[in-house]
DNA sequence: TCGGTACTAGAATATGTATTCTAGAATGTA
DNA sequence: TACATTCTAGAATACATATTCTAGTACCGA
């Protein structure tokens, strides 16, 4: 049939991961997207319809990579377990992806989602909803059915926040977060959410 | 003597401030600012020699607004009250200066100082030297003289980083933080920092 | 071996925005 | 009132980069 791909799409966005990572967004431009690659830039328009496309897909594909493992810690049956794995793992998956790291650092939902083509709006709208509702339901779990918003608040808050504060620190000088940053984490954890159970929230 | 100004720097800043604040770094364009406030592009480039010179100085007078304040809470002689004082002000100022500090969470410093022109290399390089000091002495004052990575890295995380993680989330939704921010602000550093003291940090 | 299909190729073009340029205007002082 | 100075004005230009266009190419199945 069809002649094969000579550059994928996976290989088009790995190589943008790796001059958003180093160079900032500034730095994904077409052209150098396709130089990284060796491929001429009208490959990349075989594949996508416009740079911003490029860079939301980018986007999508490593909020979705970083969202399987959060959700899966955040299955676990003990209910503190879950939490400090949820908060741990945002943390170690800082560490092991450096590069996507820095994408979700550099590049906001928010700020982005107005510029990018309306074939990504509906995608781009709910990619947090799973999360959202996991991280609901174990505040449901941990407070009530009745859960305030001020409790939603501190789950979100030692979940995500905390975690993602520890991370950006070290990530902005281009390092893993250290062993301290997990403690720093956990501490947190345990003080403002397992700690807190038993007063009036 | 000479034709008085009728733009003058602040003004220019300002209208600049509304633009990246509501529309991100991109919608600070120089026609953007110059229409704005009314005023011709030749008006801005007389003041301002190019939009990276502009959009930094832009950062600098709002790091420099508010690290006064940070600085000022920091010098409280009891040592606690210092630190919950710093930390609230953090929050306190996001709360004050909505828009300021979008400037503050949409640029990084350690991105742009790249391609911010000489001129400013030797500011922006040290323009955090300040509260890096105040902070170290605060770790010192509170750990002695041999103060650990580890401990300074953890006055650093109560004051700064857990701070800077609350209020971003109610920025980006264009929103102050409300009282609940403080109240998780303060938890974490009574319990991270404080009440870590008694053990072997 | 041939044709159809999806891809590679990169030169040419479009576009948005920063920057420059030249002219003119407004003020205090001599 | 004339002059020096600094500012306003906005049209003209430069530039970087996204996007388009037109050929050509490689594979597969018939």
């Amino acid at each position: 049939m069809p002649r094969p791909a000579k550059f994928t799409e996976d290989q088009i966005l790995d190589s943008a991961l790796r001059l958003v990572a180093t160079g900032g967004p500034g730095a994904a431009t077409i052209a150098g997207i396709a130089g990284l690659l060796g491929a001429p830039v009208g490959s990349i328009y075989h594949r996508f319809r416009s740079r911003d496309l490029l860079l939301a897909r980018l986007w999508i594909r490593t909020i979705k990579d970083f969202q399987k493992g959060f959700l899966e810690a955040l299955e676990a049956d003990d209910l503190d377990e879950a939490a400090l794995g949820a908060a741990l793992y945002n943390v170690e998956w800082t560490r092991e992806h450096l590069e996507e790291a820095r994408v979700l650092l550099l590049y906001r939902r928010e700020e982005l989602a107005e510029r990018w083509p309306e074939e990504l709006g509906g995608e781009l709208a709910t990619i947090n909803a799973d999360v959202e509702v996991a991280v609901k339901n174990h505040a449901v779990m941990r407070y009530g059915k009745g859960v305030s918003a001020a409790a939603l608040r501190r789950v979100v808050f030692t979940l995500v926040d905390v975690p993602y504060a520890v991370g950006r620190r070290h990530l902005i000088n281009g390092e893993p977060p250290p062993p301290l940053a997990d403690e720093l984490v956990a501490e947190t954890l345990w003080c403002v959410l397992i700690g807190a159970r038993s007063s009036g929230i």
